[in-house]
DNA sequence: TTTAATATTGCAAACCATTTGCAGTTAGAC
DNA sequence: GTCTAACTGCAAATGGTTTGCAATATTAAA
């Protein structure tokens, strides 16, 4: 379905910096981790584990790996799930360093994504956290719409 | 676990508004049903569909009932869904006329749950929708941070 | 009040995303 | 090379949600 962008502003870093950060990690670098860290690279949006999973070369690995593969790098940090309200999680890799905190707009016809700057305005944030007693405030965003080739 | 409140600022639509809502769209009015408006009616915030099943007098219903009841009144806007991202999603009542948007301050330690009514700036989102070529923009939005009980 | 048409229910099975147990297989430190 | 912890495939389990179907209940009509 989505495919595949193959500019070179959208590869992201290495591969060689993510293996590194797995074997930093004391994780082993293997064949399947490979794929999925390729395949995520070249997509500069969220994927569900099954597009990733849709993505890997013939006789890639078993379902289960993807998700195990996604859980141990969502804990190192090395990737950020996203929740588009759809019952699949999403998975996206983030920079070293980058907390990752970012918002997206979805088409709600064909599911197109944008990467959103914007977020929600930290004063506004702060008062509703102090107003309300709460610590460590954080919020979940995505905007929805129908994008522009859909709007036809 | 959360608790009713009694109060009668929290008991919001009478009910026999709300099976006349259900009659005048051509559904009936059964047990089950009124049951669990009376739980809605009870509940401030969004209750999860086990946690409607639980308060359910004793020999409710079936859980399926619970599922089919709520879906569709979500289909005829008598109540809105919610997700929090932990898989479960939970719905509260609508008022009538209301389109019911708004948004919660959750609590990650005990689920605690503030409605908000700050929402995401309309300015922002008009500018989000035009630079983007999108139509017809909304959003999802959810705070998430400690409550005071838990900061102890 | 009875009837008849239709909506609703319980129950069990199906679904779908995700997780888990386990025995066999590797990556990579030494 | 050896050794061992980490990893894998596979199949079964999970948890939320949906669905098919035959039995039952509600309501409009008579
Ligand atoms: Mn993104
Ligand atoms: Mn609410
Ligand atoms: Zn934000
Ligand atoms: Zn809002």
């Amino acid at each position: 379905m989505r495919k595949s962008c193959q500019h070179p502003r959208h590869e992201g870093q290495e591969l060689s910096s993510l293996t590194g950060r797995l074997r930093r990690e004391a994780r082993k670098v293997t064949g399947p981790r490979a794929a999925i860290l390729e395949i995520l690279r070249h997509h500069p949006h969220p994927l569900t584990i099954k597009e990733v999973f849709e993505e890997l070369p013939k006789s890639g690995c078993d379902l289960a790996t993807v998700y195990r593969a996604m859980q141990m790098m969502e804990k190192l940090g090395m990737v950020k799930r996203f929740d588009f309200g759809d019952g699949a999680a999403r998975f996206e890799l983030m920079n070293e360093g980058d907390n990752g905190h970012h918002h997206h707009l979805i088409c709600t016809r064909c599911a197109q994504v944008v990467r959103i700057e914007e977020c929600f305005p930290a004063e506004i944030e702060r008062q509703i956290a102090s107003k309300n007693g709460y610590q460590a405030v954080t919020h979940r965003l995505e905007f929805f719409g129908i994008c522009p080739d859909c709007q036809k």
